[in-house]
DNA sequence: ATGAAAGCGCTAACAG
DNA sequence: CTGTTAGCGCTTTCAT
């Protein structure tokens, strides 16, 4: 029987990284150091720390973590250049995080990046490199990006993918939603709500080579070909999430439909589907459902231009990104539950 | 000008307790004493701390206050006695948030209430005296409970309602939905769905002396007059939350309606009224909208039988009511947006 | 390769 | 009424 521990025995109370020490007979320098993965500790110290951890059945204090550690954890959020209303909306939650950063020995900074450049993006993920503890990066689906990232895990940064994935690298988390399941909701709306009747549906994307923006018009025509065949959905248009295009775009598609049921924008720009609604004089005849609760959106939901709007909340999406981002640094473990980005639906009634 | 602050002129850092102690002249202690309102302080003092905090821009530094303190914070929750599925799953996360509880000392206690009882109710209420410092309720509005209620938080114990408010007791917070809007969601989702037809729609609740079952039912009719004329609301229901008893009702409302075009189920007891949808062959037929998402409800979703399931978060609403808790006892700011409870819709499609 | 010791910012005895 | 002091559990120099 190894030397008796003076706490703990049977659970009174938590053990300490004392406690460990005392049980491992080793210095709470050396069991940190174990913990922490640093090097230089003799593979025996290593396996006695690991056995009492596993004993005396240690958890980390955060609290304690926190208050001990001088420097903040950096994190580097890199966000789509332009004027996207939703990135926006995560600049501004990010921004309405610094209380809660602070308390939590983080620092954040944000950068821009022109992200349908990958080779741009990708220096510029690269150039994060000693920058930052995690990067938390709002990324086209690419090759170069993939290499990127990987590149930056590999250099011991946390990576964490928002809103689009890179699924094939080494990221530690996607902070986002299923875009398939979002498309297949849509798909569901718009049959349900379109009401039995026989038409065209019309799909407004951004780009189709972003890959969200893809799996979104994908789902959406899975449910419309398997479950509502009265409705031809009409081949996408690209809109390049800019609401001059999308006016023209649905102006034009407006004109050459005269039957169109429906209309799905799975990206930005929705502003100028709603201006050519109500000049056509269709707004709220024509089912409409769209992404992400601007400010604008709101108000076309309220005023019927929108039937429901599909969206992904910015707030929670950083926080969990933060969230992440820290646990790693303190091995804390994360709730699962709690980190699952919904795909809330909003009509004009459940308005937050 | 008053004695130079050796730290935290221009923001190095932030402003500790020690620097509010030297900016308004008086030590650690009587800091702590006036920011905890402990008694035993000159008017003087308090306001050179006042001054102080004020000029320093002091905020407390949750981690080490969590660190400092002996004794965990107790919080109560009094919830419903009975096989209710939504207050299983309460109760469950609850359970699973130990954890997070262990790292934020605090320790739980889940007690059951006979909620239909009011006298009971507030007794139990009352008998939480100096056994917690937060109680977290889900009761039933009537003049006894609202008067524990009251009498609890003047005896300085946090008064959290869950799910159900008391909205004219002095509560500190309400965590959960705004019932009358989740009731009109409900309205316009099954007027939608049912694309225009004319006919006859059941509403069952669990009772209309619950609060949150009237409001639902009041908001849900208020958009069916309103915006879809073509059907009609059918009296409410009592079905008490019971699976026998809605599936007896629901059977009696589909013989004697054959026109029925939806039915609203407003309270607990799904499984019965499904149950009686199955057996009629009228599954998916009828457009069916309800409450929470049990296990059972996210079956009739994805068979069919369920339209679509307002639902709130459990999870959410746990570790929001925990987190209110703590936040009155370390005087931490409550950021809203992250409190405030979605009424969400789930459609076979975006499950969580 | 390991240990000792000095705090992080706050709370709560315990003395005045 | 007010101040002094000893920690909470962890991280991190600095010695050894």
């Amino acid at each position: 029987m190894p030397s008796t521990p003076q706490r703990n025995a049977g659970q009174i109370g938590r053990a300490t990284l004392s406690d460990v020490a005392r049980e491992a007979d080793v210095s709470l320098a050396t069991v940190d150091r174990v913990l922490n993965k640093r090097p230089g500790v003799h593979a025996r110290s290593i396996a006695q720390v690991h056995g009492a951890v596993e004993r005396l059945n240690y958890r980390p204090d955060p609290a304690a973590a926190r208050l001990a550690r001088p420097h903040p954890h950096r994190v580097s959020f890199l966000l789509p250049s332009g004027t996207n209303t939703f990135v926006e909306m995560l600049r501004e939650q990010i921004a309405g995080s610094d209380g809660w950063m602070e308390d939590h020995r983080v620092s954040a900074q944000t950068h821009a990046v022109d992200v349908f450049e990958p080779q741009r993006l990708a220096r510029r993920i690269l150039s994060l490199r000693g920058q930052c503890d995690t990067a938390v990066v709002m990324a086209l689906d690419h090759p170069l990006v993939q290499a990127a990232i990987d590149e930056l895990v590999a250099q011991g940064i946390g990576v964490i993918t928002l809103v689009s994935d890179v699924p094939r690298s080494r990221r530690q988390h996607f902070v986002g939603i299923d875009n398939m399941a979002a498309g297949r909701t849509a798909g569901t709306l718009v049959g349900r709500f379109s009401g039995g009747v026989k038409g065209e549906v019309g799909v407004i994307v951004g780009s189709l080579s972003l890959r969200d923006h893809a799996e979104r018009s994908l789902g959406f025509s899975q449910v419309m070909a398997a479950e509502y065949q009265g409705l031809k959905v009409l081949p996408p248009m690209e809109g390049k999430d800019d609401p001059k295009l999308t006016q023209q775009l649905s102006a034009r598609l407006l004109a050459a439909h005269p039957k169109l049921v429906a209309l799905y924008s799975v990206g930005a720009g929705n502003r100028g589907i709603s201006a050519t609604l109500k000049a056509s004089g269709r707004a709220g005849k024509i089912v409409f459902v769209g992404h992400e609760l601007t400010p604008a959106a709101r108000a076309d939901l309220l005023d019927g231009t929108m039937a429901a709007v599909i969206n992904q909340d910015a707030g929670h999406e950083i926080r969990s990104a933060l969230r992440l981002a820290i646990a790693r640094l303190t091995r804390e473990p994360v709730h699962a539950d709690q980190e699952r980005i919904r795909i809330d639906i909003y009509l004009k009634d459940n308005l937050p």
